[in-house]
RNA sequence: GGUCGCGUAGCUCAGCUGGAUAGAGCAGCAGCCUUCUAAGCUGCGGGUCAUUGGUUCGAAUCCAAUCGCGAUCACCA
């Protein structure tokens, strides 16, 4: 690409002027802003000194030297310390003729040979998917289309926590609330009828505590001795030795919840090549344990609990089996990881999980590592921030959890009445539009989401969410949609994309220079991307580039346009504009429509 | 209390490992459809980048302190 060459050619040149041994990391190269003339800036302060000359000589020495080296390098200009590269439409063009037809512009053209675990998702059995799943499916997903778009081999992983005490919980209650109601019996989805479940749990076992605190006994004791919560303590260690009938209505109500999953998975278009089960790894993580007490690097209390001491590493001790051999969280977090680096052998494993849990990751890393395991180096926390909403934090207690499948029902709604408002549906039949409301819909959700940067918390405004102006899904997919209509009045007309350029450099006018610039930036963007993990510079390179299609659109005539050469150079843009930003939507898993 | 993270326009967010006069969208106001999709385009107003100090040619960006917000430090996951 040309910032790369013309890079090389900054240092080269640089470095044979002053004397010096550059690389490129050492200088500041940069886009030049709008409204300076020139396509890439140079800082050229920072070596001045060496130089020992002014901000100015430099700048314009370096010009001069980088015109007489660099054929594409047109001309420059220099204010204060910036000097101001102009690089020829030419070579613009060149670029332009060579890339406008590739399909899958953008995409690494090699493969990598590293090989990248992805977890995400990691959903409980016990109650249904809501809006924090949500940021974390979309970034999973989208992450895994990023790097694969890298050239690295993905595998996409879900660690389902299928046991447990709060699985339990859930059974409990139906066990003695249920009265047999299933799935079909009530027509409700599966996970939503077990969270109900869940939920009945807490009710009762909260009226429990009061109860006994009203008999006199201390709230701490309450919550330890209530009845339901020994029951369910109970159940748990009936499931740990594989009692029959624990184990056949722990399965029948996983059942039910994985059947409700799958369908929120599918509408969400999230997807994955392998579903690891807690109930399957816990086990492996308790021989690991005993391999660590065996090596001395664990130690066992009197009360017969194993811990990890992390003093030394500022932490403080960690539990890992509890006094009555039952594993906890991190148990099963030590097996998984061991288990699926001996599968895979990946370079690197990527956890998607909430930012609430940086110190377990940090923890499971040390651990790790103390029982061996070099490779631990490779786990990387892609640690999200927290959704909020207007009122502040979902709570369960006070009933403002948002519900991943009632959102999107929402979403589809909304998007129903807006198309239908806006009349644009007239020749659509009805699969189509279905078809079509769902893809907006889903578009402005996940655009939503993915547009934040992973790391910082977001304010979820369902309001706001469902706007289809501005900075959004749709109005993204409105301008491919647009583009989509260029072209079928081309085709109508007989007029085709170029299969190769014809046309010359004359053809360049400043809104056409600058689109083409920036999708020249599109594969530089997807490698950033890949690197940061961060689908949210890839959301807000699109908007930037549809934006300025839209401009482009407005000021200039496509197929209107009566020179045939400028005609079919705009066609050709608009069509590559098309294709970066459906390759862009496709990494964040949003489809573009053709019409809307 | 210890540790970690975050404070940018009324609101939601960009601003890459320091670089030119801090940018978008929404909301508000004013314009643009006999012309390829107006879910669009154009213009206007709106900022002590939490505060204070430091590092240097240069700080929203790096460092320190202070204030405010959040997370975490469970025989929960």
């Amino acid at each position: 690409m040309i910032d790369k060459i013309l890079a090389d050619q900054v240092v080269a040149t640089v470095n044979e002027l002053y004397n010096l041994s550059l690389s490129a990391s050492d200088l500041s190269l940069s886009k030049t802003r709008k409204e300076f003339e020139g396509d890439y800036t140079l800082v050229v302060f920072p070596f001045v000194k060496a130089a020992r000359k002014s901000p100015e000589q430099c700048a314009t020495e370096i010009g001069q030297a980088l015109v007489a080296r660099t054929p594409f390098v047109e001309s420059f200009n220099v204010i204060k310390g910036f000097l101001n590269i102009v690089v020829s439409s030419t070579e613009w063009l060149n670029f332009f003729g060579q890339k406008f037809n590739a399909s899958a512009f953008g995409y690494a053209e090699t493969k990598s040979d590293e090989t990248i675990v992805v977890e995400y998702s990691s959903p409980n059995t016990n109650k249904p998917l809501h809006l924090g799943h949500v940021r974390n499916n979309l970034l999973g997903f989208s992450v895994s289309e990023i790097l694969k778009a890298n050239g690295k081999n993905v595998v996409m992983v879900n660690l389902v926590n299928d046991r447990g005490i709060h699985i339990c919980k859930s059974m409990l209650a139906w066990v003695k609330f249920g009265e047999g109601e299933t799935p079909e019996s009530s027509g409700l989805k599966g996970d939503h009828l077990v969270g109900k479940y869940y939920v009945a749990f807490d009710k009762h076992y909260k009226a429990e505590i009061v109860g006994l605190v009203e008999s006199g006994m201390k709230k701490e004791d309450a919550e330890k001795n209530a009845p339901l919560i020994l029951e369910a303590q109970e159940m748990l260690r009936k499931w740990e030795q594989g009692d029959d009938a624990t184990i056949q209505l722990w399965k029948m109500m996983n059942s039910w919840v994985y059947k409700g999953f799958d369908e929120t998975y599918q509408r969400m278009g999230v997807s994955f090549d392998k579903i690891y089960h807690e109930s399957e790894t816990y086990l492996l993580g308790k021989d690991l344990v005993q391999k660590g007490l065996d090596a001395g690097v664990l130690f066992r209390k009197e009360d017969g609990s194993v811990w990890c001491d992390l003093t030394g590493d500022g932490l403080d001790e960690k539990l890992l089996l509890r006094a009555d051999g039952t594993s906890v969280y991190m148990t099963q977090d030590l097996g998984t990881a061991m288990l699926r680096f001996d599968e895979y052998k990946p370079n690197k494993m990527v956890y998607v999980v909430g930012n609430e849990q940086d110190y377990h990751f940090n923890v499971l890393r040390l651990v790790l590592k103390k029982l061996g395991a070099s490779w631990a180096e490779g786990i990387y926390h892609l640690s999200y921030g927290m959704v909020e909403l207007p009122q502040g934090k979902m709570k369960s207690r006070e009933g403002t959890v948002v519900d991943a499948d009632d959102l999107i029902d929402g979403m589809i709604q909304t998007a129903r009445e807006m198309t239908e408002q806006l009349g644009k549906l007239d020749d659509f039949g009805s699969e189509e539009a279905k078809r079509l409301h769902y893809n907006i819909a889903m578009g402005a959700l996940k655009y939503f989401i993915l547009k934040v940067d992973p790391k910082k918390t977001m304010m979820f405004n369902p309001a706001e969410s469902i706007d289809f102006n501005g900075n959004t899904g749709p109005f993204i997919q409105y301008t491919h949609a647009r583009i989509c209509s260029v072209m079928r009045k081309a085709t109508e007309r007989g007029i085709k994309v170029s299969s190769e350029l014809t046309y010359g450099m004359e053809m360049l006018g400043e809104k056409e220079k600058s689109l083409v610039k920036l999708l020249h930036d599109f594969p530089a963007v997807v490698q950033e991307a890949g690197n940061n993990l961060s689908p949210a510079l890839v959301a807000n390179y699109i908007f930037d580039l549809a934006k300025e299609y839209n401009q482009f659109y407005h000021d200039h005539h496509i197929m209107r346009e009566e020179n045939e050469a400028i005609r079919q150079f705009r066609l050709d843009l608009s069509f590559f504009t098309a294709t970066v930003i459906r390759n862009g939507m496709k990494l964040l898993g949003i489809e573009v429509p053709e019409k809307m």
